[in-house]
DNA sequence: AAACTAACATACGTGCGTGCATGTATGTGA
DNA sequence: TCACATACATGCACGCACGTATGTTAGTTT
């Protein structure tokens, strides 16, 4: 009795050993992320926060660029897996525009969303792989949003003004200010993303 | 002759000097700060570009820390400089605000405003005599637009919608956004900025 | 113009955090 | 159950940037 598969109580297998602990390593590292930055993160606290020393992380990745690197494309596939339903559906492109903008609030609710925040300010004007990173993951996003104001221009559904990727720009930039501006402040963040949106395509007045 | 005041060519009082290169290492500094952030700005980097050396820099400031908080001082007064009249005028706060909003825009092309932005950012959620001064600053400005709000509200030319305060939160988060992201996109900036602003407090809808 | 002071440069000590190399324990296949 | 591999911990070396101490140049006073 009690052979093989009877200790389930702390799970065994090497490869679910190693998963568990990459995920809780990114997730530390992604909490650390969007509170202190890249240049302020140190992976010693990423470590013992996700209850392992510095040697598990080195392990697990190649170091504190890849860490990072890691972090972003997993809150691009987080986001992704969470909007793309909102993306993908067939209505009118406003309305799609503002079930993503009050879907971002909610999502970045969560101290992780922080994070693409926190790196492209710090990498705004910098050349470093990590700043790529988040530059071609907002540019996925303004590229999705720029496609869906074109879209309303020829609808009839938005009205004249600047330049769609102009306009998605704009967008993506105030809404993630105002989601950072508004954290914890449920619901007002989802209602008011909802205004910014309308009322920066709707032509004001 | 020639007997004292005469090479006014290079300047040559120490108070002058002292002034040139307190000013020059600011710039240099606040330069640095938008770029690079607090915890990547490196002062070697700030006085060899303002022409200095590290030397100087520790004569005229006491380390890093007063440099960063020097800077924010210097920026708290240029934007009250170019505000202060635009905040005071009388007329409906709505086009206060507008006129705030546009007037930041503008403010906002020179590099040197990210620098509440990323400082904001990067201390946001941490204990740190530089975060506490950026914060004072910027609730300095929230209370200004939370005044505006409350008074147009009253006057009716705001609609009743979440409390002012939040409100202003959420303006100011997402003009900050909007002007990072559209930086050097002139006119636009200054017209969704306006955007920005009617589209927030007059209902929508 | 000589003595003095303030502005600035150069050189060194120190702390901290990354990366790596070496040690230990836990799971795996014969 | 024994040899092996993989997950993880610990200790050391290096570099970088801050702060400070000391040296040099430019301006001021008598």
């Amino acid at each position: 009795m009690t052979s093989a598969p009877a200790r389930q109580q702390t799970r065994r297998t090497q490869a679910d050993r190693r998963a568990r602990t990459h995920s809780a390593l990114l997730e530390a590292a992604a909490r650390g992320l969007s509170r202190h930055g890249y240049a302020n993160l140190v992976l010693e606290q990423v470590a013992s926060e996700a209850g392992y020393s510095r040697g598990a992380l080195y392990h697990l990745f190649s170091g504190k660029e890849e860490l990072a690197l890691a972090v972003v494309r997993w809150v691009q596939e987080t986001w992704y897996a969470q909007m793309g339903p909102l993306l993908a559906q067939k209505g009118d492109p406003v309305e799609t525009l503002v079930a993503v903008a009050r879907g971002h609030a909610v999502y970045c609710r969560r101290d992780v969303a922080r994070v693409m925040m926190t790196l492209r300010v710090e990498f705004g004007t910098r050349e470093h792989p990590v700043g790529r990173a988040v530059q071609d993951a907002v540019n996925r996003v303004l590229g999705d949003c720029t496609r869906l104001i074109a879209a309303g221009r020829r609808n009839g559904s938005i009205p004249p003004g600047p330049p769609p990727r102009v306009l998605a720009l704009a967008l993506v930039g105030a809404l993630e200010g105002l989601v950072i501006s508004l954290a914890g402040k449920a619901p007002h963040d989802e209602d008011l993303a909802e205004r910014l949106v309308r009322g920066m395509l709707g032509g004001s007045r």
